[in-house]
DNA sequence: AATATCCATGAGAGCGCTCTCAGGACTCTT
DNA sequence: AAGAGTCCTGAGAGCGCTCTCATGGATATT
């Protein structure tokens, strides 16, 4: 504010070279010889230079800048869920990497959404979009022009985007099958909401383990918070009282579902057994500790940029990414 | 990429009139007649035309966006404690009210921290410092010279800087002196780390509140982490098997001292009250539910964004802000 | 020795925008 | 009716940078 920013002429001057010399040697650009190189980073350094971004970008095109927009329709979502901050932690890590920078939006109107539109139409290379809804109307809005968008999480609808996504499918099955070899006979799930991807992928995870193993689904439905998780656990107990094992599609849920066998006088994993999908922080200290599927989140913002800087690159279009889940045993199944 | 956006120029020319009457419309400026600003209106509706951002802040020496830095020492706290998420959600909807761009760095390493020394100087109008650590290195470094900075607690030792911060002292003597007030006799304290400014001033409103009760403060130190909360309260109750309360300066400690409780037998709140502080969602799903002292974290994101717009405005310096707390009453105490 | 090739460097155009300044068309004084 | 003021508009100069192209000297080729 105070002094004026020294600019690439000032540089030059004082290494006695032409501006385009004293770029070359800032951009890292060959064809300088040794001296004259030398001679211009002293000047940089002496000088403390620092390149003004808005004029590099105007003519090279570039912010080197990418957006996470985070579309968030219901804001109470994230806030419980350390899913999304790992999830920026992997980008945040991975871009400054990169030397690019990370403009982060939040949206949860239509208007949000109008800015998202035009912001990124000029002011990014590149936009990651993170919704938890898999129907979106970003999805659509942002693929139709501007600059290329990769997604967390598969697009439930829309134009077939660029996408990294954990393998809910693979993971449900795996919890569930997990259940089914453990000598459980009646299995339910607690599943999550089906505009979700996340929703609907664990649930069809959990119809084949089920249906492999000729059992019956038996389904309640959440929104992934404890409290759903905790009702939909004792609409299941009112329906099947039998049930010997549960599948949550979130540690949230099966937390929530924990709380309910416990009011109801079941042991667990003694009468119910219960596995969990995320790993959070909280599953550990679950009483007793979670058995979970862990997803890896901070990998996934990591393969987000990844794949956004081989498409900025204008390598071949990648397919879509699918990140492995793991199923980790603690004391409740 | 595929289609170039248009310029000010071409809807300048569709609508007829210079460049510089087109752009008095797009920016607002007054001394436009009528006729003319709905005709570059429309222009720009035809054109679908977005200011090129780069050009103008080349000119306007503004960028329209401010840096939320994240310096992250302990990768592993922000991890578990929402109040990151808070504050970072708190930033972005009252940024987005101003229309402003939000870029969020994090740092962890040195190298990091000079990234952000560097970026900060041209790239940004404005730095919100958001450091657990009350004397991070970047509090100096940042206040030197380049764009104003507005910090997230007070930091402990360094320039004066401007900040907003949350009553921790306050916070930390209410709850303690309601346990005074409820009668309990040997009332301990599971202080946080003393390097944040958070842990230094909860710990100060503990002992004032002991010290105005003419108690004895009888102290044990974590890192704010469920795990070192349950370490604490062990060592505490070695130490003074007659506790029959703790305040512990964070939630996550208090739970990790709830089942230190459990494990030796004590009933809550029975035997021992037990009083946190920040209100995360896990405290009101505790067993039972943790009686906590609130933080408005969110706030604290939307004010110090509010001050650094009062500071970008040319404003008068603010004096720092202090949000206030609030005892939240549950089962614990 | 003459020509072709290569390399390091500089000159200069232009990226898209804002903003100052000058000027033309009015209206308001006196 | 002439001067003064007011309002709207356009011309044009940059903001700091990158990048193409021309230049000229050194080196390689015949």
């Amino acid at each position: 504010m105070v002094t004026l920013r020294p600019t690439l002429e000032q540089v030059a001057k004082l290494a006695g070279v032409s501006r385009a010399t004293a770029s070359r040697v800032v951009n890292g650009a060959g064809g300088v010889s040794a001296g004259v190189r030398e001679a211009v980073r002293a000047a940089v350094d002496s000088l403390g230079y620092v390149p003004n971004p808005a004029a590099r970008s105007l003519v090279t095109r570039r912010t080197d800048s990418i957006a996470l927009v985070v579309s968030e329709p219901t804001s109470q979502v994230f806030g419980d869920d350390p899913f999304f901050i790992d999830v920026v932690r992997g980008v945040s890590a991975e871009l400054e990497a990169g030397d690019r920078q990370l403009v982060l939006m939040t949206t949860d109107t239509p208007a949000g959404r109008e800015r998202v539109k035009r912001f990124t139409s000029v002011h990014v290379d590149g936009v990651l979009l993170l919704s938890c809804h898999g129907n979106d109307p970003l999805y659509s809005a942002l693929g139709k022009q501007g600059p290329p968008v990769v997604c967390g999480g598969r697009p439930l609808y829309g134009p077939s985007l660029a996408y990294v996504d954990v393998d809910n499918v693979g993971g449900a099955r795996q919890g569930v099958e997990y259940l089914i070899k453990s000598g459980r006979r009646r299995i339910v799930t607690i599943a999550g909401p089906q505009d979700m991807n996340a929703g609907v992928d664990r649930l069809i995870g959990y119809r084949e383990a089920i249906a492999a193993a000729d059992r019956r689904a038996i389904v309640a439905y959440g929104d992934f918070s404890r409290d759903s998780g905790e009702r939909a656990m004792h609409s299941l107990l009112a329906d099947e009282p039998e049930l010997d094992a549960v599948f949550a599609a979130s540690d949230l849920m099966a937390i929530g579902a924990l709380a309910a066998l416990r009011n109801t006088g079941r042991r667990v994993p003694d009468d119910v057994a219960v596995v969990g999908f995320d790993d959070i922080e909280q599953a550990r200290y679950a009483e007793p500790p979670l058995t979970t599927v862990q997803q890896p989140s901070p990998l996934l913002g990591r393969e987000m940029v990844r794949m956004m800087q081989r498409i900025l690159c204008g390598d071949p279009p990648d397919s879509p990414m699918t990140l492995p889940t793991q199923l980790v045993l603690r004391s409740t199944a």
